[in-house]
DNA sequence: TCCTCATATTCGTTAAAGCGAATGTATCGC
DNA sequence: GCGATACATTCGCTTTAACGAATATGAGGA
């Protein structure tokens, strides 16, 4: 096997940003612990693709999954390594300058007060903000 | 043709971000204005390597290109759009922390102070650091 | 003009990413 | 146990990216 230059930590990181379902992801996962059918539903992408870009994002150390009962909720991690964290911090912070972003982010907040009206969410565990 | 979501300027900086080499030599050219020969030199790739990888950089807006006689000089190009601009700049910021990185410029240094060292750079022009 | 040097681009191949469709797995209620 | 719900993963396919090798372009200099 050949020498493996051991750059960086920094190339999954961006390749992991590289993809507008995810950045859409980690934008509505910055501010909350949301439920993967919240995020399937704001989106309105098909649930397998969400739950391979969830992955992805799981595997580049960027968010974590946890388990209540049924349902799987979502939330962004902080990276252990420092240039990685601080990078993630200034996308985050310009994402929320993005309209796109800012257009997802309310359309979660209206699926979280009336969820009655999408048919999915019934009795789906609402997002919980998460500590700053 | 399929509507265009239209969501980011940012997927495309990302995108040229998530590669080993590019990010190298974004980490070169951000100091100075580099000949592709120093770049080619400091990195021991191939030519045409590095000139795809320039090329990449320059269409993804982040480098600038610029000729000199036989020469060609890079240097950064701060992105239009504010958020890409930002978070450039939180990259360049983080590279400088990484030890890879520290080296190439080390080589860099030494190259331009020296390049009788180096076969390939006999009559270069040597790199000039840009304004701040 | 011809030759050389510095750089860019093209070609052909290989590897990886993203997708929809289908299937697998874990938990709950009965 | 069984079925239903909520997610995750696999499969087959198409598109894209990166590479080395070869070739093309552009600027001097003789």
């Amino acid at each position: 096997m050949a020498s493996r230059p051991a750059s960086t930590q920094l190339v999954p990181l961006f390749a992991a940003l590289a993809d507008p379902t995810r950045l859409r992801l980690l934008s509505l996962i910055a501010g909350s612990e949301v439920c993967v059918c919240y995020l399937v539903e704001v989106l309105r992408q098909s649930q397998p693709k969400i739950s391979r870009h969830l992955a992805y994002l799981r595997k580049a150390g960027i968010a974590h999954a946890r388990r209540e009962g049924k349902w799987m909720h979502y939330r962004i991690e902080r990276p252990r390594d420092q240039a990685a964290a601080s990078i993630l911090d200034a996308v985050l912070s310009s994402l929320r300058a993005v309209p796109q972003m800012q257009a997802d982010l309310a359309r979660l907040t209206r699926a979280c007060c009336q969820p009655q009206h999408f048919v999915t969410l019934a009795g789906a565990p609402a997002p919980k903000r998460t500590a700053k």
